[in-house]
DNA sequence: TTAAATGTGCTCAAACTGAGCATATATAAC
DNA sequence: GTTATATATGCTCAGTTTGAGCACATTTAA
């Protein structure tokens, strides 16, 4: 029936009404509270970034987490100005281009020691940024390259070769196990999902898709958030760090949500440009692409694309120090804006 | 600075953090509710329809609503299956296909009478389903057309006149209006926004931008919420029901964002099938996409995409009730699942 | 001077797309 | 019955887009 393997994962049903609805204020309701995630990212080096602040270990020794902070309608505005509080706060950092994620809502997906008190509910951003933009010495939080996290969706050197040595094998043993003990196995629908997910058996990769994956990987308890949030499903096996590694809370979920709306939008939106300085060459932009996007491209269809598109003029300078030939400077093209419904970098994604 | 219209609206800064990051239980934000709001679409005789509940008139006098209730930690283990909880209670309806769309939590957005309370943050979900699915006489909402609401998104005999006739006179005068009284008219940026939203002066219309839309019409005071939330902003005018029924809270931007997602989304995952019965013809498939979408599309190409895609097979029977020759009926081919990465109705989008 | 690296222009075939012609087979009107 | 009309379906064909590569330019480093 489900169609959307994004959103498979919550299409549980049956659940009842408990209380008739009424515009009376309602007392018997759990206590909420509104989390605010940002994954904030940037271009560093042709390697992707994210912003990271450390607290204190949580249930699995995860230190690393997303800049947050609780949404207070007294004193924001609104959601995003919460987020942006937040963030000046925790990391110094004021905030450009921002938009909404996703809601994660779900009780045990972030178990903390004892679980007691508001039940939160996370809302991720994802905000685009250049490195070193910010006043220097404001930042108190460090760039960490996204693939830390997720080393599967490195395919910059070609298909990175953890898939065959160690997802893969380990996702195959999941899907041919038991879904229960006693119960048949059904490795069909398993197999199928890590299939689609992982592009194996003539299955084209997805670069989208990074959400997706990360949840089949939780779901197959193979990331230590996994073993956090239910230890009985703990099983002795590689380390875990071999899967990237963990975050606090539900962060790394919502990293690779940012991860897979950034590789997405690129491709319709010229947001590209959020994470590239005012001037650059054209094999410049090239490579933040593919830090961003993964797989590289033919550098000659490249330029004929971002070119044709409109996206960028040329400044009339040229950069001598390229090592070669020099190349002329380009800038942001913003008048595309006006011009086209969905400017953006279309490289072709590995549809068919 | 800021590049995706889309979130434009929200990119306020200048907030300040008012107190430190802690993991001590906070005790001093305002109370937070969650509302799960439910846009809950159709196609019924090739008429878009969403399922409106009627309540007690609001603050503008309007009735229609979608169905929607405060999500209950304590009682909803997901916020989708809450979501289910509510749609199950208020109309009787079993919801199969359900995505999250966004959350909107900016105050004043729906200002309500007194506006005391706690602050409702809402959460919009799209659900896409058959008319007449569930069991007979348990539905208690009705189905109405989703351009009673969005008159200027009908495209399906042509531009709408409405546009010419109405909606963009009375936005260029906006667009020209001085934006505080005494301030120099910036009609610059207001006229380039109206000219990509409603692609006027040589800009293309692009279908999937009905929030942009909307929120225009809603900056500009034209759409009957924007009374309601801004009294003070009302000018004699047309009578506001030539801009679209009007919808309690936020709904009709909740129901906005959700034409604009399945517009947008039935180009790249087969959720079309969601809206279709089990067996059609390739003709009422088109009419399906030809009412979500507006503009009519070329029959022999369509038919052409639709199977070398591989998104349906022939079951072998046909129509004789076609008025025409016979047609052969078609039913989804699921396992283009397990086949394409992103499957879909690719039909030109309005981009160059 | 040469090798190596990058930058830039151009070609060309394959695939895709938009548009239309032509024909098949029903029902409804006369 | 015959005809008008409506839908169904196959096919063509030119224009565009895309993937891949050749060729040459211009720099730095050895």
């Amino acid at each position: 029936m489900t169609i959307d393997m994004q959103t498979q994962r919550a299409m549980t049903r049956g659940d009842e009404a408990i209380r008739s609805h009424s515009h009376a204020p309602r007392t018997d309701l759990g206590r909420v509270e509104i989390g605010l995630n940002a994954a904030i990212v940037a271009v560093s080096n042709n390697e992707p970034v994210a912003l990271i602040v450390r607290e204190e270990p949580d249930a699995a020794g995860a230190t690393d987490g997303l800049p947050f902070g609780p949404f207070n309608p007294k004193t924001h505005r609104t959601l995003e100005s919460g987020l942006r509080s937040w963030v000046q706060e925790q990391a110094g950092l004021d905030l450009g281009y921002a938009e909404q994620l996703y809601t994660f809502g779900d009780r045990g997906r972030h178990a903390e020691a004892g679980d007691t008190g508001p039940h939160v509910v996370s809302i991720g951003y994802l905000a685009l940024t250049r490195v070193g933009e910010s006043q220097p010495g404001v930042e108190r939080g460090t760039w960490r390259s996204w693939y830390q996290f997720f080393p599967w969706e490195d395919w910059r050197k070609g298909r990175p070769q953890i898939l065959e040595s160690v997802v893969l094998p380990r996702l195959k043993e999941w899907a041919d196990r038991p879904q229960r003990p006693g119960a048949p196995a059904r490795p069909i629908q398993r197999a199928d999902r890590v299939r689609m997910c992982f592009g194996t058996d003539g299955a084209l990769w997805d670069e989208e898709r990074v959400l997706d994956r990360y949840e089949l990987l939780y779901e197959a308890g193979l990331v230590t958030e996994a073993m956090r949030d239910r230890p009985e499903l703990t099983i002795p096996s590689t380390p875990s760090e071999t899967f990237g590694s963990g975050m606090r809370f539900d962060h790394r979920r919502i990293l690779a949500t940012a991860i897979g709306r950034v590789r997405a939008k690129i491709k319709y939106r010229p947001v590209i440009f959020e994470l590239m300085p005012d001037d650059f060459t054209l094999f410049e932009l090239q490579r933040t692409v593919e830090a961003i996007l993964g797989p590289h491209l033919h550098k000659q269809n490249f330029r004929r694309l971002v070119e044709s598109a409109g996206l960028v003029e040329p400044t009339g300078e040229v950069r001598t120090r390229t090592g070669g030939r020099p190349a002329k400077l380009y800038r942001f093209r913003r008048e595309v804006l006006l011009e086209r419904p969905a400017p953006g970098v279309r490289v072709k994604a590995n549809r068919v």
